[in-house]
DNA sequence: CTGTTTACGATTTTT
DNA sequence: TCGTAAACAG
């Protein structure tokens, strides 16, 4: 018998006893919430509610793979066949049992690389923007694509407000878009947004295919509701909409994924969607120290009020967080690996995390850490299955359960020699309707690839399990890896040979193919133990370490240049900082180079710290500066002080910033109250007010120069 | 039509 | 500096 009251805290309590009826629960940066999940399940458990009774939706499948398992260990047995997963892995699973009309033939599933050949392919095909070129490119134009289904709004409208300099290309762009939704119709693919306007068309139309999943799933659970956009909240309505049975998981606070069409107004309308929602709010914090604690949270005191939130913790003891500044973003990766090497006398490897905004910047770090032998892994960034030779294997795979899967009969065609694109679709129509005689002519042109259809005919033929057909596509595949990639073909053989690990846990070869697509597979390699982490914060969500440090805080950087093209985009960034300080539980270094390389500048240009760590009290850190010599020195805190005095004295603990009302009034997300407009600078010229910076600065974005902070003295407003 | 060379352009985050 | 895309040559 679990002792749930001896284990939880009140309010942990009162959420994990909360089985029926709708539940929202509020849950700050380390506050015990999967701990609070996992006894929920627990007791749902004990209740005898029937594990396939119970939907677990998640962020990634490796969230609902631990809360189950851990669930499963604290019931002393396994916790049985709870459904589990990402939305999009549910919306698969429900879709392969009820294709969709002009599915029934076959259904494959497209990652972000294949859905951006695609659609460079129905570019192509429409001949738009042939020659221009200033015409955007493919991925420009996917993620705007992406966005407007996600957001759900017009692609004009999304071309208007997110990005301006585009919006020339409307007509284009809706051709483009046109031909891909035609496309993907055509060759029976799914990307993923399909997945989830698929699931919701499917669940609409059929009333008794959606009775039989109500009745299926009495208990519904949904981890990061803040990240959940408009149809997959309403998938939610749809699916509780009977039993009303559903329980939210989520902290508005860290919202970080706006821009792919997460909504955090979903959350705070979660109430008003069932209503006599019980909420449940967790502010107590397990995971880090106070001064860390303090600092995440005086990085929230900027944000407007809906989001202010104040944890606290019994953990008092605890070093302060360091500001570490390195003259540059080069000496800073040696400075990191200096501290790695530190820490490391404290800490686990594993407890040691590299965190950063986007793929790239850690770049400098690896090379380092390569050069210091230590090991490390990272996340985010490139993908495993987006390798080449992964791509190519997986295509034969593909082509056998999806005969339409055109992107896959290209590629193998495409590795052929003397094959190219317009010769591919000749052979793909030729094979497609049927003309035997014209196929037998072509494919004597090229043998190799008649071996190729051959082999998947002969796969298709027979019943083999997933390891089995990877080892024969390899075995066959290896000759042609060897010939496409002479000079590192051992690397990608010894890739393909963790492909058929990874197959080997499969029953199912349609599940193993989307599954891939669907989510990276998780790279636990067999000695992680002494490796430290790299890791995009978008990655590192849900996760923790006892050390982490944050690199590259500066403008341009974090927040990133290219995230700021609307006023509450800083917000976002302000969010992604919040949870990159918060996944710490010991030991915090913020890393604010004084200078970054920079190709436009030809060499090292100074930069400015970045706004988060700028406007922080000073007391909540202590600085490190390098010096030219290398080595750190310790700045004192008066001096500090006297240093700042010039440029705005650091708010008093309790004075509030100019956002942030005291009262925070109803929990309504409000856009920036002050109005901002446009202004002129003598020599950078028309910029538009991006945000107020106190006491007397603004952030204004520059065509052609990027954003600026400048005194407000020398700027002409325009009104 | 394909394969190679040259030139240019450019850098987010992810299911 | 790297990778992609247009231009060119076979």
């Amino acid at each position: 018998m679990i002792d749930y009251k001896k284990e939880l805290n009140p309010a942990q309590y009162e959420a994990a006893m909360t089985l029926d009826g709708p539940l929202l629960c509020i849950a700050g940066a380390g506050s015990g919430k999967t701990r609070t999940v996992v006894y929920r399940l627990a007791n749902m458990v004990e209740q005898g509610i029937a594990a396939h009774e119970i939907l677990l939706l998640t962020f990634t499948r490796k969230a609902s793979q631990e809360m189950l398992h851990r669930a499963g260990e604290l019931l002393g047995h396994g916790i049985g066949a709870v459904s589990g997963g990402t939305f999009h892995g549910f919306a698969y699973s429900v879709l392969r049992q009820h294709p969709p009309q002009g599915f029934e033939n076959g259904l494959s599933i497209m990652d972000g690389a294949d859905a951006s050949e695609a659609l460079k392919y129905c570019k192509d095909m429409l001949g738009v923007g042939k020659g221009d070129k200033s015409f955007p490119k493919t991925a420009t134009v996917m993620g705007m694509l992406s966005k407007a289904r996600n957001k759900e709004r017009d692609l004009g409208d999304i071309l208007q407000r997110e990005a301006f300099h585009l919006a020339a290309y409307r007509e284009d762009l809706c051709e483009i878009a046109g031909g891909y939704a035609r496309y993907k119709r055509e060759h029976g693919l799914l990307d993923y947004d399909d997945l989830l306007f698929e699931l919701e068309a499917l669940l609409q139309s059929q009333p008794e295919m959606l009775e039989h999943y109500r009745h299926r799933f009495r208990y519904i659970m949904v981890d990061e509701f803040q990240d959940t956009n408009l149809v997959q909240s309403r998938l939610v309505q749809l699916l509780a909409g009977g039993h009303r049975n559903v329980m939210a998981v989520g902290d508005d606070a860290q919202s970080i994924y706006a821009f792919r069409g997460a909504n955090v107004q979903n959350i705070l309308d979660f109430p008003n969607m069932f209503p006599g929602t019980r909420i449940v709010k967790l502010e107590e914090n397990y995971r880090s120290v106070q001064p860390v604690l303090d600092l995440t949270n005086a990085i929230l005191e900027g944000a407007p009020a809906a989001f202010h939130k104040t944890l606290f913790t019994s953990r008092k003891e605890g070093d302060l967080p360091q500001m570490v500044k390195p003259l540059s973003d080069l000496t800073q990766a040696n400075l990191v690996v200096n501290k790695v090497t530190e820490l490391r006398r404290t800490y686990e490897a594993r407890e040691i995390a590299v965190l950063f905004r986007a793929g790239y910047q850690s770049y400098h770090v690896e090379m380092q850490l390569a050069k210091a032998g230590i090991p490390f892994r990272k996340f985010g960034g490139v993908k495993y299955s987006d390798a080449a030779h992964v791509k190519d294997v997986m295509s034969y795979v593909r082509l056998m359960l999806n005969p339409l899967d055109l992107p896959a009969f290209n590629r193998l065609a495409g590795n052929v020699k003397g094959v190219g694109p317009k010769t591919a679709l000749k052979l793909y129509d030729a094979s497609r309707l049927s003309e035997p005689a014209v196929l037998e002519k072509s494919l004597k042109k090229y043998p190799d690839f008649g071996k190729d259809l051959a082999l998947v005919d002969a796969l298709r033929r027979q019943r083999l399990e997933p390891v089995e057909v990877l080892e024969e596509v390899l075995e066959h595949y290896k000759p042609r890896l060897m010939q496409l990639y002479p000079d590192d073909y051992p690397r990608r053989e010894h890739g393909l040979e963790q492909l058929v690990q990874i197959a080997a846990t499969y029953r199912d070869l349609d599940l193993f193919v989307s599954d891939l697509s669907l989510e990276d597979p998780n790279p636990e390699a067999q000695d992680t133990e002494n490796h430290i982490t790299l890791s995009t914060v978008h990655s590192a969500k849900g996760l923790e370490w006892d050390a982490v440090m944050v690199i590259d805080l500066v403008e341009e950087r974090f927040p990133s240049k290219q995230a700021l093209q609307k006023p509450e985009d800083l917000e976002e960034e302000r969010r992604l900082m919040y949870v990159a300080c918060t996944r710490a539980r010991k030991y915090l270094g913020l890393f604010v180079p004084a200078s970054i390389y920079s190709r436009g500048g030809g060499g090292n240009e100074p930069a400015m710290a970045s706004p988060f760590v700028r406007d922080l009290p000073v007391y909540l850190y202590e600085e490190w500066r390098e010096g030219y010599a290398g080595g750190l020195m310790r700045r004192e805190y008066a001096q500090q002080r006297t240093m700042r005095l010039g440029d705005g004295v650091p708010a008093p603990p309790d004075a509030r910033p100019a956002f942030g009302t005291g009262d925070s009034g109803p929990a309504v997300r409000t856009t920036s109250p002050r109005k901002l407009g446009y202004c002129t600078h003598k020599i950078f010229g028309r910029g538009k007010l991006v945000q107020h910076v106190p006491p007397d600065k603004y952030r204004v974005n520059f065509p052609g120069f990027g954003l600026k902070v400048i005194m407000e003295a020398y700027l002409n407003m325009e009104e």
